[in-house]
DNA sequence: TGATACCTCCCCAGAAATGGGGAGGTATAT
DNA sequence: ATATACCTCCCCATTTCTGGGGAGGTATCA
């Protein structure tokens, strides 16, 4: 990584994998690349499926594509909901349950410095590019400062490439809601009872169930609690 | 942007800001900066409210700040749902809702080529980088092709500063979902009937009432769906 | 050890949502 | 010009959700 050209060249490497082996043999490159102990890279789907893999060992590995696991590291939890590259030691270690998982994460070879990047996708797919290494805080720290826009790069490239192996749930392929149908939607997704949205749209609430409906169709949902978390998790409300 | 220092001193011009002036003035300079006709930015925040500025004209920036047009954007529209960015020329320009666009885009003086990247926020909130230039196509492309990755970082950094200026809604100023909740909204959101997810969880009806009570009074939602479209839009519950 | 949060169970009545079926008027696209 | 999609209105019976109130056992954190 001391050279920026060898950062061009990953990347367009990175962009010609068709296969997700190709995918983690250059995953895996990247530790030697980038100089660094280890990396790994986490995908959440839309639908919740984990993907995962590194230089960490295949134990560790393999539990992290138990979404439920997932879950549990203080890493994943502390990134999931934030936007800004986190260094590990920024995060809140002070539970009981945190130190424990990082003292495991230590049988497991894990190192003391971390740096993980979350990026997200339109339909709430998250990845988490980490990057782990043995060193002092000093060392560290001047190491973060001098690569992190390469890493955030790498972390936006390695999610699109992930992206793509995933199922196509473009909404090209959908069929669009209707311009009532999204007012529908939005007014029942903050709270308003059906009586409620009929009267704020001006219609008759019987004309509003064809609405809901149509929509319930048009979404594959078997209720509207199932249309408004479909609706909302692919973005055509905003709520 | 001949020079790729020149992208780092403007990456630390971001980072040093702290006001949306301050902001607005970093963003219009970039048009120099990257030697475009435009540059603009659009921001969507988790309540969906609009954030827009560039160097179009203040005519064109206020239609943009107003969430029920944006959302005619053929622009917007085609970048909400995708990942990559986008080359202006490969949206679908057929309908004539957004020929019309079109038109009266350039009748405000914006150019005919263009190139978009979207970046995304943990609670769906939106950003939309776009440069903009009156040339020929094979001069633009060429262009892009020079300078998509610096591209593509000054979204995401655009979108990193943007979001320091949303009022603050981390999960830590939030209570908590227990795993009951979260077990609860999960499968109504997928469609359940309370009875269904009282029997898929093994637990009484009842019982389960009293977790989509506490789960709605923790999210502050006054009724079921609400509870459901505040969870799935801020990835506490994946669906 | 005490506070706090979590998980579990129960009743009842009123309010709201759902399913199914039918129909006319208006844009827009091919 | 014709098809397609959209917007609007209406009835009835059944299922489902909501509101309010009460209570005991367990784990975790300070």
């Amino acid at each position: 990584m001391t050279n920026r050209d060898y950062l061009d060249q990953i990347l367009a490497e990175l962009e010609a994998i068709s296969t997700l082996d190709e995918f983690q043999r250059v995953v895996r490159d990247l530790s030697n690349a980038i100089e660094v102990d280890h990396v790994d890279f986490l995908w959440v789907d839309a639908e919740g499926k984990n993907f995962y893999f590194g230089t960490h060992s295949e134990d560790w590995a393999k539990r992290y594509r138990d979404p439920a696991f997932v879950r549990l590291d203080p890493i994943v939890t502390g990134c999931y909901q934030r936007f800004h590259p986190v260094d590990w030691k920024r995060l809140d270690w002070s539970s009981k349950s945190a130190r424990t998982f990082w003292s495991e994460a230590h049988a497991y070879g894990v190192g003391n410095q971390g740096y993980s990047i979350p990026v997200r996708g339109p339909n709430g797919q998250f990845a988490l590019f980490s990057i782990n290494h043995q060193c002092e805080d000093a060392v560290w720290d001047s190491f973060i400062a001098a690569h992190s826009r390469e890493l955030i790069l790498l972390a936006h490239f390695l999610n699109r490439k992930a992206l793509e192996f995933e199922p196509d749930r473009s909404p090209d392929q959908r069929l669009p809601l209707s311009p009532r149908e999204v007012d529908t939607l939005t007014l029942l997704a903050v709270g308003y009872s059906r009586a409620q949205v009929a009267e704020t749209l001006s219609i008759s609430e019987h004309t509003l169930r064809v609405y809901i409906e149509g929509a319930r169709f048009k979404l594959g949902a078997i209720n509207t609690t199932h249309a408004i978390a479909r609706a909302t998790s692919s973005g055509l409300i905003i709520v």
